[in-house]
DNA sequence: GTCCTCACG
DNA sequence: ACGTACGTGAGGACC
């Protein structure tokens, strides 16, 4: 039955990893029905399997096939290079428990499916292929990866599936400019970003060509290198060969993998009908088990439509009764121990990690300790900067007994921490990734349970470890001001006893794991994979980057201003008490209400449910008709706002190393989508005001850069245009009217070029205030004017728009049905507060009207940011801020206009391709000197 | 800690 | 009948 493989033979072999990435990426996220198991990537690698086979059948038909997988993420390569492949991207975390499936898949389809650890496919496709020859037989290679490109020849060709393209002798000279058996020495001159193999700096495919085929071999390239006419490239091949050489070595493919099997064992064979459909019917596959029972002639097996099990009723009922047991946690001090955990974590490609540090400003803290947790109940810590006495780990103060070596932790933990094909899974890891990055480490390769908490359950409730841990644990966390107390008598970590520290973060690495196994499978329940995935995870390292650049701020600038407002302050402050006649706090609304009310008997006091009389700006500015005092009051408290808040909070936020204003992004801070800013906000820098928007002028680039301002216009107008399907209003955009002119015009029909102000004011009002959920007393307190005018405005607007209505509608109705509403990425804003009664159903219907408009918008501009670093990668520019819908970026002079058609050509197709928008998204740009001026 | 007020989109 | 524009964070007063 079985024939030697020789002349005539033909071995077909299929690149396994290229077939998952492709079926992953080409399909939508499915799931197993019956228990929300991903199996998106699978479906798709079978189909892919099965047409490739039927589609070979014929003339030319295979004898023999394999399909050839990656095994492990260590390889003799990383022996030679650590940093082999250490760019690469983490694997989607929907995508990992699928990797086994597609070896069942091939075997279910009776075809070879060979792996071997240490070796990538590719180096067991070279090997074959070589043997193959070598017998006579002919190989084609299914893959279009690049790098397997020197295997073509002398009855060797690839199949890109992909194209549908055949690559032979002449297509790998016009991909490399050389022949297949050249393709190394380009390669290792041109390196590749992807594999992470470095090359010759400057060089790239088409230089390298043209010197290999100067020159011969890239041996002889180098042996005469100082014949090189271009300085700079010749000294680039001279002082950069070792490099170079070491390049070659990595792409250089080895063909002489000690396989455990031959030739022979490749040979094709039919797929047993009942393993194979019993495979896609476990799968659930009904289409795909459909067809190929078809193609078999055999009966397909029925496929139950169970309904969905209670979820994993049986794996969380164990993992969750593993009790939370300190004596689990241990402490580890020798460097040996560490070597053990970290071989497990390899094997097992994943840990839960939590850092202890001096301070919450990553910018400042120094790291304390280190706890990682591999399964649930298991967990330890590394404490490598606890101190005694005064002063901190760095001046002053003595190591605490009984730790790990700091330099020794970190540089056993590094290769973890960068190597992206382990998880690191952290709670906010934005936090621990800045940490490791303060001693040079690029942790690569996150999950964060944080951002998956508020993917699942943005709106439901908060987002920090201890709530999620009580309510998804059921575990009440140890609190940390057990360890380092509160308020004033507050010490920092590195005081804490080692031992209750081990208890505690040890305790936070295993919760933080805990996690992450309950909210996974959840993800896809919920079908917001793609918001984590796409929207949440990636945004961290680019957060990270921006908090970490900050902004210059000019201390002397804010320190005059603060000056001048005391002086204006005080100014006021004894006119009023003059106007009052007595001293009291301008400052205290209690006492101004009291001041007003009593004892002047101003009218139209009003107490609020606390009993105090309101003093708010609307409230003063209605009494400043009539009297002088509230005037006064208004434009001093416009100071004190300006005072506090900015101009001396910001000094102190002037990080003394840098010179500059860090601030923090929180992503899971708003319910929307939105990112919040704390610590200082820069999200609510003046501007509105002329004297508050002079505050932007101490915000400055340094010497020789500008700074540029990128922001949307009218995208949340440009949204509701869209999802309410507004034609005159789609119109309006795409021909760059002025939209609040276009609204009047077509609501109160006033031609646009007879257009006054005052008409376009009231339009531009109703525009927002739909965006808001519109009231009839909302928009008359908003324009002051009385409520049945404002709710005849209203009703106009509906008749004019009723797309606009109906969109309201339909959102509330939605909303009541599934108690959340989406963005259109599929962003889930649970709004739990819609079914209840009375005046608070009317907050929850306006947040569910407005809360897809606003988190559309903000799912465009994160989407924006992602792609960013690296379309600005070869520019001299940094993304510094966000501020809801614009983009703050640091410049140098020479590169403005480049940064601006960059980023802008970004930022305005960063809907596409997830969405489609009806309207053109407009991005408008201004720079300068200061951020003032940049607007 | 909570309330009030006010800065931004 | 009720009280209302949506989403945030920070500072100061007051308990």
């Amino acid at each position: 039955m079985s024939t030697t493989f020789g002349k005539g033979c033909h071995l077909h072999l299929i690149d396994g990893s290229a077939f998952i990435f492709r079926a992953y990426h080409a399909l939508p996220p499915l799931t197993r029905k019956s228990d929300g198991l991903p199996i998106g990537a699978v479906s798709g690698f079978c189909n892919m399997l099965q047409r490739y086979v039927e589609g070979t059948a014929g003339a030319d038909a295979p004898t023999h096939i394999a399909v050839i997988f990656d095994k492990g993420s260590h390889t003799f390569r990383n022996d030679m290079y650590d940093q082999y492949k250490a760019n690469r991207e983490a694997m989607p975390e929907d995508l990992r428990p699928q990797i086994p499936l597609t070896r069942e898949a091939t075997r279910a389809f009776n075809i070879a499916c060979e792996e071997m650890e240490g070796y990538e496919a590719d180096d067991i496709i070279a090997t074959l292929c070589h043997q193959a020859r070598d017998a006579g037989g002919r190989v084609t290679i299914v893959s279009s990866d690049k790098d397997l490109m020197q295997l073509v020849g002398d009855g060797v060709v690839m199949f890109d599936a992909m194209k549908n393209k055949l690559i032979d002798r002449e297509g790998v000279e016009e991909k490399f400019g050389v022949g297949p058996e050249r393709v190394v020495d380009v390669q290792a001159l041109a390196g590749d970003s992807v594999d992470n193999v470095p090359g010759a700096p400057g060089i790239g495919i088409k230089t390298a060509a043209l010197l290999i085929n100067e020159y011969g071999s890239l041996e002889d390239l180098l042996d005469r290198a100082e014949e090189i006419k271009q300085p700079k490239r010749r000294q680039t091949l001279i002082e950069k060969r070792e490099q170079i050489e070491l390049s070659k070595r990595l792409v250089e493919l080895d063909c002489k993998t000690p396989l455990e099997f031959t030739l022979d064992d490749l040979e094709i064979r039919d797929p047993d009908p009942e393993v194979l459909l019993g495979f896609l019917a476990k799968m659930e596959f009904r289409t795909l088990t459909k067809r190929i029972a078809d193609a078999l002639d055999a009966e397909a097996p029925v496929i139950e439509d169970k309904a969905p099990t209670a979820p994993d009723a049986a794996d969380a009922a164990q993992v969750e009764d593993i009790p939370f047991a300190p004596e689990n946690y241990t402490c580890l001090t020798d460097p040996a121990q560490l070597e053990e955990w970290i071989a497990v974590i390899r094997q097992q490609g994943y840990v839960a990690i939590d850092t202890e540090t001096t301070a919450l400003d990553e910018m400042v803290a120094d790291l304390v300790g280190v706890s990682l947790s591999t399964e649930a109940g298991k967990a330890c810590y590394i404490p490598v900067g606890h101190t005694t006495g005064d002063g901190d780990l760095f001046g002053g103060a003595e190591k605490a007994e009984g730790q790990m070596d700091f330099d020794t932790c970190l540089s056993l933990l590094k290769p973890v921490l960068e190597d992206a094909s382990v998880l690191k899974i952290f709670q906010n890891a934005k936090y621990d990734i800045k940490i490791f990055q303060n001693y040079g480490i690029t942790v690569q390769g996150i999950a964060d349970t944080m951002l998956m908490s508020y993917a699942l359950y943005s709106g439901l409730h908060g987002h920090g470890m201890d709530a999620l841990s009580e309510r998804y644990l059921g575990h009440n966390p140890i609190p940390i001001k057990e360890l380092i107390g509160s308020g004033k008598s507050m010490i920092t970590f590195d005081k804490v006893d080692v031992e209750k520290a081990t208890r505690y973060a040890a305790e936070d690495a295993d919760i933080t794991l805990r996690l992450w196994q309950k909210f996974q499978p959840e993800l896809h329940r919920e079908k917001v994979t793609r918001v984590y995935e796409r929207l949440e995870r990636p945004l961290v390292p680019v957060l990270a980057q921006m908090e970490r650049e900050g902004v210059l701020v000019d201390r002397d600038t804010l320190s005059r201003m603060s000056n001048a407002f005391a002086q204006k302050m005080a100014m006021l402050e004894e006119e009023i008490h003059e106007l009052a006649g007595e001293k009291f706090n301008v400052g205290s609304p209690k006492q101004l209400g009291e001041i007003m009310f009593d004892k002047l008997g101003y009218e139209g006091g009003k107490k609020g449910k606390t009993g105090a009389y309101a003093t708010g700006a609307d409230i003063l500015e209605d009494l400043s008709t009539e009297h002088e005092l509230p005037g006064r009051v208004l434009d001093w408290r416009q100071l004190s706002k300006l005072k506090s808040t900015y101009t001396d909070a910001l000094q102190d936020h002037i990080n003394p190393d840098t010179g500059r204003v860090h601030t923090s992004y929180m992503q899971t801070g708003a319910a929307t989508g939105r990112l919040s800013s704390t610590d200082p906000n820069l999200q609510n820098i003046p501007i509105r005001s002329e004297e508050g928007r002079r505050i932007r002028e101490a915000f400055i680039a340094p010497e020789g850069k500008v700074l540029v301002a990128l922001d949307y216009s009218q995208i949340e107008l440009r949204i509701l245009a869209h999802v309410a399907g507004i034609d005159s209003l789609k119109e309006a955009f795409r021909e760059g009217q002025d939209i609040h002119a276009a609204t009047a015009s077509e609501m109160f029909g006033v031609p646009l070029d007879e257009m006054t102000p005052e008409v376009r004011r009231q339009a531009k009002a109703i525009n927002f205030g739909v965006i808001y959920g519109i009231s009839g007393f909302g928009l008359a307190r908003n324009l002051r004017i009385p409520r049945a005018e404002a709710q005849g405005f209203i009703d106009r607007y509906f008749e004019r728009f009723p797309g606009i209505k109906d969109y309201m509608d339909d959102t509330v109705t939605f909303a009541k049905e599934h108690l959340f509403v989406e963005t259109m990425f599929g962003r889930k804003i649970h709004t739990p507060e819609i079914a209840a009664k009375g005046p608070r159903a009317g907050f929850a219907k306006r947040a569910a009207i407005n809360a897809p408009i606003q988190g559309t918008a903000a799912d465009i501009i994160r989407r924006a940011m992602i792609r960013m670093p690296d379309a600005i990668a070869d520019l001299p520019a940094k993304m510094l801020l966000q501020v809801h819908d614009e983009l703050l970026f640091e410049v140098e002079e020479g590169a403005v206009d480049d940064l601006i058609k960059t980023a802008k050509d970004v930022m305005e197709s960063s809907a596409m391709p997830a969405i489609h928008l009806d309207v053109p998204l407009i991005v408008d740009a201004g720079r300068g000197r200061t951020w003032a001026e940049a607007h």
